[in-house]
DNA sequence: CCTTGAAGCTCTAGTTGCTAGAGAGATTAT
DNA sequence: ATAATCTCTCTAGCAACTAGAGCTTCAAGG
């Protein structure tokens, strides 16, 4: 399979593919007599993998981790149950903020009843950080 | 205003502070007769304008384009306003997709039972994707 | 007045996860 | 055989900083 093939099948781009393979994130597979990369299906699987953890916002060290550890089917998978548990913390952490950040944006866009700039509250909620409800 | 102190009244960081120069967030000010950065009270107030934009998560370019138009008051301040606005939306799209995030990553991380990496559903679940309930 | 230690200067390079482009070579279909 | 489409390597760029080297300046105490 091309690298286009496995571009097409996995959804990853192809520069992308190339960039993990220096990342060391995907083993620099055989090549053909002309020097393309040729992949099996191990590498789709694994790419998929990674295609699939990248969708779900992991990093790539952690997807590197994870990548170790199933490499090695005997050892308790608790170390993998903390990588996700991890990444769902930052996850409602990342949710927690946005949502503080939603709320002070409505009151920004829905105070604005100036005419122009010198009355606008958007520019005066920016300037003046006591207009805050919320120590952020 | 030393740029030291112009950093602890705002909360950017020194070299974050040459940056945005750089970048011509800020304006280059005036220096000492041994060249070092002398603010003024001018300068304090659109960094904290800059910092308090930057923590609500708009981009640089959002922050110039807001600082551009504070910097003509008799406008109308309707372009302010969408500019806020596109951020919130932008805000709450983020949330509405780390949600689903977080459904998936629960489920990932309640599912597993199994004791060693053959049977955990962590490494399983980002192999096959069809296990996601929802296509993301 | 002089020293000393903190703070400042410029410049370069690194971070993360890619993406874009140049210019050359390989493959495939007709 | 030839044209069209991949693919190759390499370099550089993005955002928004951060870190470090090696040097100069400032402010305060003795």
């Amino acid at each position: 399979m091309s690298i286009g093939e496995l571009s097409r099948k996995t959804g990853v781009k192809v520069p992308t593919i190339r960039y993990y393979e220096q990342m060391k994130l995907v083993t620099a597979p055989e090549r053909s007599a002309g020097n393309q990369r040729r992949y099996s299906i191990v590498e789709l699987e694994r790419l998929t993998f990674i295609k699939h953890a990248r969708d779900l916002g992991l990093k790539i060290d952690a997807i590197r981790e994870l990548l170790d550890l199933s490499a090695h089917p005997e050892q308790p998978c608790a170390d993998a149950n903390q990588i996700a548990q991890n990444h769902l913390n930052a996850t409602r952490e990342r949710i927690a903020k946005l949502q503080k950040l939603e709320v002070e944006l409505l009151r920004i866009t829905t105070g604005c009843h100036g005419d122009s700039i010198k009355d606008c509250y958007v520019i005066q909620s920016l300037s003046d950080h006591a207009l805050c409800q919320d120590g952020h």
